[in-house]
Order: C-alpha cells, then structure tokens, then sequence
DNA sequence: AGTGAATAAATTGTATACAATAACTTGTTT
DNA sequence: AAACAAGTTATTGTATACAATTTATTCACT
C-alpha cells in the first residue's frame, strides 16, 4: 500500500466527517505540512479523491470539496434504487441459507434498535442488512460499484433517517425484502428494493426542501 | 485540460486498440521519452487509467496492462445488462417523441448494414441505438455510468458480433424495444434490454470457451 | 552445468526546484 | 470613494534529483 493511499483514505474519513466546509479549496502545501510529507504524494492522493466524486479538480485553480446539486443528489438515489433493485433480482436466485438468516439476525438488531429509538444502531444494522444484498447478488463487480454509490451516498442518507415515521415503514419494507428473497422471486424482490431506496430519495428531496425554506427566511 | 488528461485518453485509445500486450508493463521513463515530457505528467495519467480498470497498479512494480478474467468478464456482462435494463425502464417513461424517431432511424440504418454485410457499419448503428438510450433515460450519471461500462466492454461486444445468425436475432430484439419505449411500457423495455445483453454475454461465453478449445489442440 | 548469493542496473516512490498561472494587494485615476 | 491596472504573492503544474526497492546479471560453489 502506498503512501497516498493512505493519506487519501485519511482525507475522505476527514471530508465525510465534515471537517472541511463544502466549496473548500484543499491547499497542497498545508497538506503536506499536515501529513509530514512532500506534494507529490499529497497531489497523488487528491487525485485519487477525485475519482470519487468527493472533490472536484479544476485545473491551474486547485481541488474543492464537492457540493453535489439537488439535481445530482436526485440522480444520484435514483441509481442507488436501481442498483438495489439489481443486487436484489440476482440475490433472490442466488442467495445462499445463511444468508437468509443473517438478513433475518439483522432485521432483528434493525428492530431492536428502533424500538428503543437508538437511530445510531439502527443505521448500522440497516446498512449490514444493505451490505448482505450486494454480496448475494454473486455478482462481486456489481456488489462494489453499489457499495461505492452508497458510499457516496452516506452522509445524506444519514441525514433523512430522522424523518418522522421512517423507521417503522422502513422496517416493515425490509421484513417484505426477505421474504421476497426466500420465495426466490427475482423480480418482487427487484421491486421491493428499488422502492425502498426510492422512497429515501423522495423524503430525502421534502428534507432539502425544507431546508431551503428555512434558509430564505 | 491538464496535460497528463491528454496523455491518459492517449494511452486509453492505445490499449484499446491492442498496442499492448495484456500483462504487459507500462515503462513510465519510456512513456516520459515518448510524449517528450516528464514522468510526473505520465505518472498522473497511468494513475487515471487504473480507475476505469484498464490498467492495474503494484506497488514498487508498475503498472500493468490488465487482463480480465472469464469470470470478471461475465460478470461485467451481467452488470451491463442491468444497467441497459434500468436505462430502458426509466427511458420508457421519459423518451421524446425525437428520440424515438432517430432510435427508429439507426435501427433502420442497422437493417441495411446487416443485408450489406457491413459488420462495421452494423457496430456503429448499433452503438447509436443504444447511446439514445442511455441519453434518454433522463438520468445522467446514470447515462455516464453505463458509457463507462460500454466502453470497457466495447473490445470484447466487437468480437462476439461476428457470431453466426447474431445480427438478425439482433436487430428483431432492437424492434420489439423501439415498441415497448414508444409504449412506455417500463418494465418491458427493461426485461427485453436485459435479454438483449445478457445473450451477447452468453454468445461471448461460448466464444472464448471455443477459443481456449482451439488452444488446447 | 546448475543453483544460489552478491552485486549491478533498472525502476518506482518521494522530495525539491523551477515555471506558469491565478489570486491578491496596493496605488492611481476618475 | 469606487474602479481599474500594475505589480506582488501564492499556488498549481512540470522537471529534475535523490532514495528505496525490485529485477537482472555475474560469479563462486556444489
């Protein structure tokens, strides 16, 4: 592994963290003062960055903290639904029995989690449920290019899981997602998932509407 | 654009066109020599390449020119499908009057390429066809998405087109999803799409596996 | 002759130096 | 006082120099 590899993944923890503000420029110089090390490397690392859609590079004026448009974020979930739906239609012919259940074990800590309000674990526990999915779909380029869309899709996911009434619907989705799966049917499951992760698209956009109301007061 | 943008498209059109050997290393000095610039510009562009997969990068060794594996390749194949798939799905909600008649356009100029016998000719309306497509799903990073993957797979689809009795089969599926888009039939346009690709995946199977036949012998 | 260790050459990764360009400052003009 | 222009500073892009590591070669030894 090489050095800006790892400083690369240093910065994307720190960037999905917030630790710099969205339209930030990321000055080389200071980087390199910061992690002990020349440009090259730090230059190195941004460029991996950009690949991910977490930084943008214009050229001769430096790399900037990427603020995805609404358009984008729409875009953007509505990919994640059909991923989902992909993951989903492969995993239903191909799942194995033990995966069945761990979905089943993750459901539960998703409803324990729920059930004593702790969002925190709930997210963690959702996203294990996600996770088996992808995995399932057997299809190991797919199962990385999802994890890599809802990756990117992280901290706006987060945000809308506060929504009121959220949980328990999201929940009731899963326990369908399952059965789905154990009856096989491809494209049920397909369905299911694609309007799971729709709807998080959709509350998702009432979310930023609303944000933008109260900003033009 | 930077420099080492131009020098990366370079290479791309380089290894696509088979000017590499797979396995092959990528000499940055020799690289440097020959774009008469130095190796930090050449360096930049290796590391771009190794996002879209066409080259892979060890550490202390190089980088190397990449080798799918049967089981990658079918499994790019598959993603493909799935791609093509939710862009018809969402294309048969949203496709323009226009569209349709230019998807109607190239698939006639596809008809004449065929009783032609222009394979070719064949390839580009047929990539035409597709490209509307993706366009017109409406969705643009899932339109620059599936480009992606098109163009990752463009080397292996060309060879596949030669099989026997593949254009007409070909063109008759492009008819049957000219139909369901103009119905705004969404769940058809995105199983025929699906069939459509998922054939040519299996048509590829069964050309390497003559090919390594024809190795053994 | 074949194998293996020691050494040399080649190659990548990193640091630094320089050049080109953008951003900023300051002073002048209206 | 505001706007603009010239000059200065800061920052990115590129080249080169050096260090670390890998690969190739040579020569001794079995």
């Amino acid at each position: 592994m090489k050095n800006s590899d790892i400083i690369a993944s240093a910065l994307e923890e720190s960037i999905l963290r917030g630790d710099y503000q969205v339209g930030e420029r990321l000055n080389e110089v200071n980087l390199a003062a910061q992690f002990k090390v020349s440009r090259t490397p730090i230059r190195e690392a941004l460029q991996k960055l950009s690949k991910s859609g977490l930084v943008e590079q214009i050229h001769r004026r430096g790399v900037f903290v990427r603020r995805h448009s609404p358009v984008e974020l729409i875009e953007l979930f509505e990919v994640m639904a059909e991923l989902e739906a992909s993951c989903g239609r492969l995993a239903a012919l191909r799942i194995s029995d033990e995966a069945l259940e761990q979905l089943k074990e993750a459901n539960s800590k998703c409803k324990a989690a729920m059930l004593a309000g702790e969002a925190d674990t709930y997210y963690y526990a959702n996203e294990v449920f996600h996770m088996i999915i992808y995995k399932q779909s057997g299809n190991s380029i797919l199962e990385q290019e999802t994890k890599r869309l809802h990756q990117r899709l992280k901290p706006y996911r987060r945000l809308q899981l506060h929504v009121r009434g959220r949980m328990p619907q999201s929940m009731s989705e899963h326990e369908d997602i399952v059965e789905a799966l154990t009856q096989g049917d491809a494209d049920q499951a397909a369905q299911l998932l694609r309007g799971h992760v729709a709807i998080q698209g959709e509350k998702f956009r009432h979310l930023m509407s609303s944000f933008e109301r109260i900003d033009k007061i």
